[in-house]
Formats: C-alpha cells, structure tokens, sequence
DNA sequence: CGAACCCTTGATACGCTTCAACAAGAGTGG
DNA sequence: CCACTCTTGTTGAAGCGTATCAAGGGTTCG
C-alpha cells in the first residue's frame, strides 16, 4: 500500500466533473477511493447516460490500459470523489517487487468478467421486475432483511435499465402485493421466500 | 504451443454435448479449438437458451478458474467441437517458462471485459435494428460488403437478444428500404453509409 | 417565499414477443 | 420415385412490457 501511493497519484473530482472520456488513451489504472463515479457515455445533445455506478473504494477501469483502444466509456463524477491513478510503468514496477499483485489483478478482472457476464444474463433473460428483485436480494442477504439505498433512485433504475417511472411503478407494485415496505430510501423485505419464487417458475 | 500441448487436454465434443455446466467447479482454462460452442444457460424445462456463441480458435472461459463460484453459465456444442482444457496448475507452470504468456492472458482478459461492456451497451441503449445494423458493419468492415453469416439465424437472433420473427421483419424492412440483400445465409450491404447513419441521429 | 430537485402517478404510444399458420428445403423409408 | 416428417425461416394478428410525455406533490435551500 505504501509503495502504492509513491507510484500512483490521486485527484479529487467536483461532482459533474469527468474522469476520463470515451476514446482517449488510457494510460493509467483507474480506481475510485472515495465518492461514486458514473460510468456511461455522454449523449449527442451532452447528456451525460448512465449505466454503472462505481462507489468507492473500487476500480472503476482496468482492463483499458491493456489495449490500445482507449477508454471505452465516460466516467462522470456523480459527487465529490477521489480517484486514484496508477500508471501502467508503476504497475509493472510494483508487480516486480510483490509478485503476488499480479495474481489480486488477474482475479480482480475475472470478477469483472463475471459480474458483466450476470449483467447481460440480466439484461437478455429476465424482465425489469425480475432484474429489480434480483437486485434486493443481493443487496439484502448481508444485512438482515433492510436495503439501504446508497443512491439517488433514478440511478438504481440506471443500473437496472429502466426508467425512474418504470422504477416508482413496480415498487408500488412490490408494496400492494405486501412483500416489501418502502421508506424513502430504506426498503424493507416483507417475504424474501416470495419475492425469490418471483424469479423462477 | 509446444509446451502447451504437454500440459493441456483436448477432448471432442458431440453436438448437444456440453462442455460445462453452470455452478461446477472450474479447474481448467477452456478453449475452443474448431466449431462453436453456446454459452448460455439451460432452461427450467431443459431447454438451451443460447447467450453468446463462440466459434474456434478462441477461449471460451478464461474467467471463471480464478475465482471459486464455478461457472456462470452452461457451454453446450453447437456443432461437433474440439475442446481445449488447460489445468491451472499447468498454466502456471507455463508462467514460469514464458512469462510474457501473463501478459497475453491479462490481455485476453481485458478485451473480455470490453466486449462485454460493450454488449450491456448496446443491450441498454440500442434497440434491435441497432443492434442488428452494428453487428452487420463489424462484420463487413473485414472483407468487403458482404456478410456471409457463420450461424443459423436463429442464433444470430439469440446473440442479438431478439427473437428469430423479429430478425426476419428487421431484415425485411432493410430490403424493402434498399439498403441490404439477403440470398440465403449471405447478406450483402448496399449502402453503408445509410447504415451507419441509422445508428446515430 | 420561490426555485430547483426528486419522486410519483396517469394517459398514451411503440417496440418487441407470442402464438399460429404456412412455405421451402433436407433427410428418411417404403 | 414419392409421401412423410423435421427443421428453418417467413408472415400476420394480437397482446404485453416498458418508454414517453405531462402534471402534481414533497423536500431542501437560498
């Protein structure tokens, strides 16, 4: 950690502010340490459009530094946040003194594979409901049966590619059927049996 | 490639047969060497529902032997398949005699997880006939104007997340627009240039 | 207080799926 | 050789799911 921070830089972004831009050359490993960045591409008429949102602390782009693409997506800050910059010549500094880094990297990838493998399974298999329960599930399982929204819920609805309409109608929908309670940003699941049924029949 | 005939296996695979199975253990690198193998998942009532095909030489999981959840999804043979199965162990045993293999592997990986940003992408922003007319011009660019397609159309339709009726109208409307011709399994692009003007306005 | 957000609700529109019927090969067996 | 079935793709009609547009309510903040 501490041979990290010789060789990385870190920057603080405002909120609206990008971290990079679709197209340009990547040449760092990109992380956010504290805040939430966007990740998406910015409309024709400047719209900045959403689809992931990276909280930290977590990467939010390793694979472009391999390729020569460039980076593929913007990144928008969605608050205030601090992001860490690692170059790729620190890198490959840094994997000769600890070797084992080299293995935390090729792991940290897999996961992203795995977890964009499960998005366009998401996306292709299941309806904006089923993709909505899915997400409760998994965000409960930690800590008892209470989602604590740590976003806006027009950036949930983002990440679930819909719209906050869209959003606002199934959870009422949820809460008529009696399954969960909504207070504000505090979901409540009422019968997690029955909302998992809901996902398979 | 010497060495890595020593320490990997193939295996031949039947049509149907499958490959692996969603939730076993991944111990080995799978590639395929020749025809196509389905990734996807296999239905409640046993049915394959096809996600990406992959056609050889190309890996077809290099992802899930890093982490210890097993596969993601199922892999079933699309054709007769020659398999290419690389044990752990053995790939780092390759490490050691030819380091530069990290780098390919890190690579690989990292054009893995842009191919699938890329495709959640097109999932949330584009709709069919996007999806369609972009898959149409990355398959041109390479030789010509003309698309010869590899797969039933029916696959092509479950990798552009549509079903095979509404492939059939887009590529109607297409025709009747001037814009393509379609003989059998080959599809010719007569005006680029409109194609690619109906992916942006 | 008004302004700027965020979320909600309703009405309407559209894209795509589903279901059903049918045509055109390809393989099979009498 | 022809009838038969299987598979693949095409076409039409109807219906579902989600987006879009417009309006209203609740907060927060200057």
């Amino acid at each position: 950690m501490h041979a990290l921070q010789t060789l990385a830089r870190t920057r603080w972004l405002a909120a609206g502010e990008l971290a990079f831009e679709i197209g340009h050359e990547a040449t760092d490993l990109v992380a956010v340490l504290q805040g939430t960045v966007g990740l998406g591409r910015i409309n024709h008429d400047r719209q900045f459009q959403l689809e992931r949102a990276v909280h930290g602390p977590q990467w939010l782009d390793i694979s472009s530094v391999w390729l020569s693409n460039g980076h593929l997506q913007d990144a928008q800050a969605l608050g205030p946040a601090l992001l860490l910059e690692l170059p790729l010549s620190g890198f490959e500094r840094l994997f000769v003194r600890f070797p084992e880094m080299r293995d935390r990297m090729l792991r940290s990838m897999a996961q992203a594979i795995q977890s964009l493998t499960g998005a366009t399974h998401d996306l292709m298999a299941k309806d904006a409901q089923k993709r909505l329960i899915t997400f409760l599930l998994q965000r409960s399982t930690a800590s008892g049966a209470d989602v604590a929204l740590r976003e806006r819920k027009r950036e949930l609805a983002a990440q679930l590619a819909i719209t906050p309409e869209t959003l606002s109608r199934l959870l009422r929908q949820l809460i008529s059927a009696g399954l969960i309670e909504v207070k504000g940003y505090s979901i409540r699941l009422l019968d997690s049996g029955a909302l998992q049924r809901l996902l398979g029949p």
